[in-house]
RNA sequence: UCCUCAGUAGCUCAGUUGGUUAGAGCAUCUGACUGUUAAUCAGAGGGUCGUUGGUUCGAGUCCAACCUGGGGAGCCA
């Protein structure tokens, strides 16, 4: 029985100084080649996105072995740690054993060395994480979903868990999925001939949630600074590059804070996303930018130096309004801004990141804060290159009579929501928040174009493969 | 949901005004090569042309519906 040597990542391998040491290295085949007496694997662990060369003498190795070592195999390789004679990398390894964990039939195995198209690798979610690019984009969303505790918890801000089945839909932030356990051939009604939900579960009709921000308010007022960062749920039928039916939603929720502190947080949250990934993640990234977008890091580095732009909502339209351009969708005082008017102004006027607030209220939701002039409320929408709006938040409401007044106009059923306005009854504050869509975010740093390349297993309308 | 483009070998694509037996590159397999870098060179195998129906002597090609995917729009994060 061999002595086995401890297993060292790919990542760590090709730093080592440790030449003429015994290593063991495991991982999956990218390529093979090379001639009768002498071949090169390429193995990829993971742990980065280059791969270490295993150097192999064929003839010191049983042929079955070597027949099973193709592209997409996984071996576990113990061997010598040299400098490398060829060019490409700086160190390699001259295997001495090889194990076989899995063969991958070449014939079926759908991987090749050469590139393949997104929409292919999105059929074959389950391999794509093989490929250099879905190993990339995972490596870096987590690095940015560490940054996002990272920046919070170093500000004081507590990570709060907000539900993720509610009865709520006060927000009116777009159709819900409903969650059940009624027999849905033969569900239970009322005498009215409607379903019955006190039959149901939870005694009441139930969703997954829109968002966690109306729960986050709550533990506002009373631990100050709360962030949200969890799974939300969409119904709608969305069929873009740019909408999930299931994806991650961040959303701070801050009291004390106006809607300029608010901003404040914002814009510099944002710039330590992309910084910290910036430095975390630099081999990706590079490699992102090489492949798909060659003005990646550029963008990337602009975000961080550039001050954002603030601005009001009246202002834009007037801007939108002088502009030497042809928009397909009217601009009018009232009307919400649409794709094509957010990108004007961020690609073509500013040509910088936005922040638009005091929108008109009744484009936006009832909880924002009311100025004074009867018309417009404390809204801010942060307006980035390519995607367009990517944070939305706002000073809350905290008047229980203007917010009651508001809710009362909207005919939203207080009964759903006596949680929310009581906190307003009960040693309210000024308080602010806002919500990023943590995808939105990954496209923009990664550059991918395809939001359902930066989640594992995207859901969308008629697709939950996987 | 609307508009638009596409679907041909495992992958990426070509296929003329409708006309004999549907092609290429890569991948795969076999062979050659002692240091390769998406290795190279030679040969071989590989197809219900998205599905269904229609027009026609004849359909990969024309028409219709549907399915799937891309792009744009709406909704939104």
């Amino acid at each position: 029985m061999r002595k086995e040597i401890k297993r060292i990542k790919v990542k760590d391998l090709l730093v080592s100084k440790s030449f003429g040491k015994e290593v063991h290295v495991k991982g999956w085949v990218r390529t093979k080649r090379g001639s009768k007496k002498i071949g090169f694997i390429a193995l990829n662990d993971g742990s980065i996105i280059h791969n270490m060369q295993i150097v192999v003498d064929f003839p010191e190795f049983d042929e079955q072995t070597i027949k099973q070592i193709t592209t997409g195999s996984c071996l576990s390789v113990t061997g010598t740690l040299v400098e490398s004679k060829g060019k490409g990398q700086n160190v390699e390894i001259h295997a001495r054993h090889i194990e076989v964990y899995g063969t991958a039939d070449p014939d079926t195995y759908p991987l090749q060395k050469k590139g393949h198209t997104l929409e292919f690798l999105r059929e074959i979610a389950h391999l794509r994480f093989r490929t250099n690019t879905f190993g990339a984009v995972f490596r870096v969303r987590h690095t940015m979903a560490y940054a996002v505790h990272k920046y919070f918890n170093d500000k004081g801000f507590y990570y709060l868990h907000t539900p993720i089945i509610t009865s709520s839909d006060a927000e009116g932030a777009g159709e819900m999925f409903r969650v059940s356990v009624l027999d849905d051939l033969n569900p239970p009604k009322t005498p009215e001939g409607k379903v019955d939900y006190e039959k149901d579960f939870f005694g009441k009709e139930t969703n997954l949630t829109v968002s966690g921000q109306l729960e986050a308010e709550l533990a506002a007022l009373a631990l100050s600074e709360v962030y949200t960062f969890g799974p939300t749920f969409r119904a709608e039928n969305s069929n873009t590059p740019r909408h999930l039916a299931e994806f991650w939603m961040i959303e701070p929720e801050m009291a004390f804070y106006d809607i300029n502190d608010n901003m404040d947080l914002a814009e510099d949250f944002l710039k330590f996303i992309v910084s910290y990934t910036l430095e975390n993640s630099p081999d990706d990234l590079e490699f992102l930018n090489k492949m798909y977008d060659k003005e990646l890091l550029e963008r990337l580095r602009f975000v961080v130096e550039k001050e954002f732009i603030r601005t009001n909502y009246t202002e834009a339209i007037k801007i939108l309004k002088n502009a030497n351009e042809k928009f397909e969708f009217p601009v009018e005082w009232g009307s919400d801004l649409k794709a094509e008017h957010e990108r004007f102004l961020v690609e073509k006027y500013y040509k910088r990141s936005v922040i638009l607030t005091d929108y008109p209220k009744d484009i936006k939701a009832f909880y924002m804060k009311q100025n004074n002039d009867g018309k417009t409320i404390r809204a801010m929408d942060v307006l980035f290159p390519r995607l367009g709006e990517i944070i939305g938040g706002s000073q809350r409401e905290e008047d229980y009579d203007r917010l009651k007044g508001r809710i009362d106009e909207l005919k939203i059923p207080v009964k759903e929501l006596w949680w929310y306005l009581e906190v307003r009854k009960f040693g309210t504050a000024p308080h602010s928040g806002f919500g990023l869509g943590f995808e939105r975010m990954v496209q923009f740093v990664t550059g991918m174009s395809n939001i359902r390349d930066v989640i594992p297993f995207p859901r969308t309308p008629r697709s939950a493969e996987f």
